[in-house]
RNA sequence: GACAAGGUGGCUGAAUGGUGAAAGCAACAGUCUGCAAAACUGUUUUUUAUGAGUUCGAAUCUCAUCCUUGUCUCCA
């Protein structure tokens, strides 16, 4: 028997904004997607947080015995820099700023975004596509849409009609905004002559000589847009519809609003059944952001190389810190936040430790493992309040230390079931790993504070206090 | 301006109608130690932004006021 047979999850649906009882189309699998980065640049702390959230739910559904395909992409072509007709894509932006092949900026911020989330524990996604690897898929829905009626092309480029589309169906359902307040709120940019409506967006754009990166379609050569991707590569690996899509909440309106849009579109069927949006990570009680030079990248927090640190810190203590938020609230960057976490995830790895080299004591079990265990899976089936599980861990602390001292007992067979759920708990779903030291030369001085340590021994033998000091 | 989320102890941050409001950090005391640190044990701190209402009962629901943040344009 599976555990999710006995265990019930309940996810919160940002499309219904209730928690609602979690059920895949398919029992027993589970497909996920989760829009991954644009790589432009170095993923800053902000990025890091989205990912490290899904990590965890995947980390979970894999431990409730659900096989699950995770679908988390690279955006690598079709992010424009404005919505104005001289937009210019992201990538090909910073080639041209870093004297760059497109391709090499590519390369480099994805080698930087796949470090960075190996330092941090995380799962690697089952499919990582890329959007340049998946130019025909887009090509393909652009035409199933144009078939459908929903799509028009002007001069080369191809838009979504948005108009044409909230007639029949609702454009706004994810973000709850109806199509008349965006007509009111829409900003008035120059050149949007080939659009018939604002509020339209871009299927495929028309290349302009300048531009590098293209691809030749039925309307010319041009390159796709950034909403396009997602849509084509979760229905080719997800199906045209699937259980779960995540990613920032930022990415809400307008690029998961339209996603809905497209697939509703060209394949006649809202895409997904549970919409799952991370907050945002705050630094100064501002959002994290590339664009407004608000962020702290995780390099630095290894570091402790940042105008917010006062010291550097292992990948863990960070990965502690956002578990101890749920990943629904804002949570604000701090280096005082940051140091209260290192002191509570130094305390929970000391007692891992202990509990390892723990021997059985006593004819019962001082400890109520039963309910305790029952505490720490409500807490993640309710949608995976990971907050409330590190408080129930520390219950579990706390009882470690007391058997380590002699004043509580445990049986065999207890034990045993101690050992196996803390270690799933805390290393499997939390992904959290024993660190030690803020440095990476740590080896290096561990033979050093030995040498140190016996030389102290020694002194102390002698009571020569002095020298000891 | 429109829409959305939120304001909980010194700090971070849980709990959405039911007894004393998690947990971590900090503070204080104790154990240990030659002293200190570390570690461990215990204690303390919030009348839950403000005002009113609903209720036997509210941090939690309703209304008003003040404040913060996010989205509406590229963002995780």
């Amino acid at each position: 028997m599976k555990l999710y047979q006995e265990q019930e999850l309940k996810i919160y649906n940002s499309l219904t904004n209730q928690k609602e009882v979690f059920k895949p189309i398919n029992e027993g699998h589970v497909g996920m997607y989760v829009c991954g980065p644009t790589v432009y640049s170095n993923v800053h702390l902000g990025n890091v947080r989205t990912f490290m959230s899904f990590d965890m739910i995947f980390r979970y559904l894999k431990h409730l015995g659900y096989k699950v395909r995770y679908v988390r992409n690279i955006t690598d072509v079709g992010h424009l820099v404005d919505d104005a007709e001289e937009g210019e894509d992201k990538i090909a932006k910073k080639a041209r700023l870093e004297q760059l092949e497109p391709m090499e900026i590519v390369q480099k911020y994805t080698l930087d975004f796949h470090y960075i989330l190996q330092k941090f524990n995380f799962i690697p996604p089952s499919i990582e596509p890329t959007a340049t690897g998946h130019i025909i898929e887009q090509i393909e829905i652009v035409k199933g849409i144009i078939d459908n009626g929903y799509g028009y092309e002007v001069n080369g480029s191809v838009y979504f009609d948005v108009h044409k589309f909230n007639e029949k169906n609702e454009y706004g359902v994810l973000s709850k905004r109806n199509l008349e307040d965006l007509v009111n709120n829409s900003r008035e940019l120059d050149g949007q002559s080939d659009k018939k409506n604002p509020q339209d967006f871009a299927l495929w754009k028309k290349a302009e000589e300048t531009h590098i990166m293209r691809w030749p379609s039925p309307w010319g050569e041009g390159f796709p847009g950034w909403h396009l991707e997602c849509t084509a590569m979760s229905t080719k690996y997800l199906g045209k519809r699937f259980d779960i899509h995540g990613g920032g909440m930022d990415l809400k309106f307008p690029h998961h609003e339209s996603e809905i849009a497209q697939n509703e579109a060209c394949c006649g069927t809202s895409p997904v059944n549970y919409w799952m949006h991370a907050n945002m990570l705050t630094l100064n009680g501002k959002k994290m952001s590339k664009s407004t030079d608000n962020n702290i990248l995780p390099g630095e927090i290894f570091s402790g190389s940042s105008k917010h640190l006062s010291k550097g810190f292992v990948p863990s203590v960070a990965r502690f810190f956002m578990m101890q938020a749920h990943y629904r609230s804002i949570l604000d960057f701090s280096n005082d936040a940051l140091l209260a976490s290192e002191k509570g995830f130094n305390k929970l790895m000391e007692a891992m430790k202990t509990l390892d080299k723990l021997e059985p004591s006593g004819d019962k079990t001082s400890f109520n493992l039963e309910v305790w265990k029952r505490n720490c899976y409500n807490a993640l089936n309710d949608d995976f309040n990971t907050p409330i599980l590190i408080a129930d861990l520390f219950e579990a602390v706390k009882y470690i230390n007391q058997l380590k001292d002699g004043k509580a007992t445990i049986l065999p067979e207890s034990l045993t079931e101690l050992k196996k759920y803390m270690h799933a708990f805390v290393f499997e779903i939390l992904g959290l790993e024993q660190q030690s030291g803020s440095s990476d030369d740590g080896d290096s001085l561990t033979g050093v504070m030995e040498l140190l340590i016996n030389l102290r021994n020694e002194a102390r033998a002698n009571k020569d206090f002095a020298t000891s000091d």
